[in-house]
DNA sequence: AAGGCGGGGAA
DNA sequence: TTCCCAGCCTT
């Protein structure tokens, strides 16, 4: 009973052209070092929308840091967040740490290799669960994610919008019905590879391929145009003023945001959403906020940040203040190596060059 | 189904 | 500029 979509493959053929390529060509990356489970675990989070090269030195650290699941699930949060610092996307850390705290509590800190079990675990989603059961525990299951629909889109010659969860599931089908069951480790990673090195979003490198006479679209020409995808919406644009306030015993004012939404847990210069200065002048709107009294000078500097859905423009004021504590928690007064303690996102640290010993 | 959630590099 | 990357969670 095969699918329109496969009568036209020799999948048995597929499956050698692609393993056998994989063999000879595979990346060599830290987490290929080994196929235990925890590795791949904290590789597969950290490679969720980052590319290989910007996470191989995090993910040296955090593995040198936190060898094991006990020494990550012992460790203080806000030293996991500061491990993370720069990466993106910090909701990860925070599940990865809860979910790792599950496997020692529930599992005796074995990572599950029961599909139910691992899938429940937070941030574990559809295509890291096929990942690690895969890579560690040599099952069976897809992992696709927009690497391996860009491929499969290509090879099965597919104009559905990838960004519809439906066309997921489909693709979730078609390689389910591909995959190598006596070698789904390296039949999964070889998609991966193939992805990142030949069937790349434009230009792919065709003439290189090892499954190019299995792809339907080269076979009609139409590879560049694969695959479909909607546009994303633009980002909204947001005005802040950050504030770097000293007091007169040279540290400086940082703030700890909120435990949920943006940038969750990581630490900051005060900073004011312009909206609200239009109304209110800065020194009562930092008076009824934080309770403090402080005396602004001039802008030393302006920073424009890209979030994949805010654009923040960020006018940079020093600022002196009398006071030497806060009454209000998020609050602390820090000294200039006191500031590298803390997990501060990559926006507010291009604002670390502008501060002033005294 | 749609939107929130970071940051970087390639073209 | 635009794309998009080894996605998941919440609403």
């Amino acid at each position: 009973m095969k699918d329109k979509r496969l009568e036209n493959i020799d999948i048995s053929a597929f499956q050698e052209d692609l393993i056998s390529w994989y063999l000879e060509n595979k990346r060599h990356l830290p987490w290929r070092e080994n196929n235990d489970a925890y590795r791949v675990w904290v590789s597969e989070i950290m490679l969720q929308q980052t590319k290989v090269d910007t996470v191989i030195p995090y993910f040296n650290q955090f593995m040198e840091k936190y060898p094991t699941v006990y020494d990550l699930a012992e460790a203080d949060q806000q030293d996991v967040l500061k491990q993370w610092e720069g990466l993106g996307y910090y909701s990860r850390a925070r599940n990865l740490q809860t979910a790792v705290r599950e496997v020692v509590a529930s599992y005796d800190g074995e990572i599950p290799d029961d599909p139910k079990q691992l899938g429940s675990l937070k941030g574990i989603g559809p295509y890291t669960k096929g990942a690690i059961l895969s890579i560690a525990y040599n099952q069976p299951v897809p992992a696709v994610d927009g690497n391996v629909m860009r491929v499969f889109s290509r090879v099965l010659l597919m104009e559905e919008d990838i960004t519809q969860a439906s066309t997921k599931k489909l693709f979730e089908s078609y390689v389910g019905e591909m995959i190598s069951k006596e070698d789904p480790s390296s039949f999964n990673q070889a998609i991966m590879d193939l992805g990142a090195t030949i069937c790349t979003p434009k230009q792919p490198l065709c003439m290189f391929c090892p499954v190019m006479e299995h792809c339907q679209a080269y076979a009609e020409g139409v590879q560049e145009n694969l695959p479909v995808k909607k546009k994303a919406k633009k980002q909204r644009k947001e005005q802040y003023i950050a504030l770097l306030i000293q007091n007169q015993e040279g540290k400086y004012i940082i703030e700890k945001r909120p435990d949920s939404g943006l940038l969750a847990g990581l630490w900051q210069f005060p900073m004011i959403p312009e909206d609200d200065i239009v109304k209110n002048d800065w020194q009562s709107w930092i008076e009824e906020h934080y309770d403090l009294d402080v005396d602004i000078s001039e802008s030393c500097t302006s920073i424009k940040h890209v979030f994949s859905h805010i654009i923040w423009h960020v006018d940079v004021r020093k600022a002196t203040t009398n006071h030497k504590t806060a009454e209000d928690s998020r609050l602390r007064f820090v000294s200039l190596e006191e500031l590298n303690q803390y997990p501060f996102p990559v926006s507010h640290q291009k604002m670390i060059p502008f501060l002033e010993e005294k």
